[in-house]
DNA sequence: GTCGGTGATGTTATGGTATAACCACAACAG
DNA sequence: CTGTTGTGGTTATACCATAACATCACCGAC
């Protein structure tokens, strides 16, 4: 079993989030300088606010941030924003909670599954080709052609299932 | 590739979908009477309506139908029955669409995978063990407790992909 | 340089999804 | 008959997302 396919795990102490927001910052900068793409001081900050832990951000909250550094920032402003991080891969929608986490591996619509821990709200993610291809099979099977996968696991994260009763890791740990 | 993980497949054609329903009725109330369930007026009515068709059908047009027929009909109305319906496995939540289609094998908090086609909007439920074992094993080796599994591929049913000018089914084949 | 096109954002309004909180009442067990 | 539980009615509100149109910055053609 190879461990590559966990692209973003959980995190097993309290860390230095600050690295992983400037590090998915860098990357999107660079992808964006290399294919042509504007980030915008917009979308750049809603991409630095959803990377402001490593739960799920709602839009609103998204919004209710913007509203305090930003006039006239409305739903559409942060929606806009995050179709444009979805389009190019630099975050993802977790249909099942209705909220966007940062992709580690940014790659134009990819994939990719979640785990999500129903106690501590941490979501890690996985690629992995076993899942994928499986799911990719067995659909083909029906006859179905496969065009896009919306695969999330929801439970307990190791932590969580260790030490119920261990504190909550709470987001913007700078 | 044994075919029997598909439980709920794609209709190839204009089928006579009155007894879809009519079966789905049927073992509802045989389940709820063997497990001392109450399939309420109200809870068997919603059902019926999920089942008017093989695509998902969202709580607000469930709540516009009720409405025609049941004075003070609300949106607690319906989500309350949904939720019963769900427990029970006689529903299933298409998370990816926020809409609700019936279970062909209803059994407590099954999960089940969905293939939803873009074009005809009908949906398959598959229960294939590798698909599921795949991603309980992969979360596993991520040190992850799986307590659910959410998986919806979307792309184009046999028949869409086929033949991408057919005629849209619609629902109501009655 | 200015004209016009394109893409990003501002702005207002609305539509769609879901739950909180409290009340009334029926079914049932003791 | 009485308390408890479960079901649904009712009102209100919160939350999620997009339509439609206006404005502005940027940039290339001429």
């Amino acid at each position: 079993m190879s461990r590559s396919s966990v692209i973003a795990p959980f995190q097993t102490e309290r860390h230095d989030h600050s690295s992983c927001r400037r590090d998915a910052l860098a990357r999107a900068e660079d992808i964006c300088l290399r294919k042509g793409l504007r980030l915008t001081e917009l979308r750049r900050r809603v991409l630095e606010l959803v990377w402001s832990g490593h739960e799920p951000v709602r839009a609103y909250d998204l919004l209710d941030q913007l509203r305090g550094e930003r006039r006239g920032a409305a739903p559409p402003t942060v929606y806009r924003a995050l179709d444009f991080l979805q389009e190019h891969g630099f975050v993802h929608k977790i249909e099942s909670l209705n909220a966007y986490v940062g992709c580690a591996e940014p790659a134009d619509r990819h994939g990719g599954q979640f785990l999500i821990c129903r106690r501590c709200k941490a979501v890690a993610e996985l690629d992995d080709p076993a899942i994928h291809d499986t799911v990719q099979r067995r659909a083909e099977a029906s006859g179905f052609l496969v065009q896009g996968q919306v695969i999330e696991v929801t439970g307990l994260c190791p932590r969580c299932a260790a030490d119920p009763a261990a504190p909550q890791p709470h987001a913007h740990e700078h």
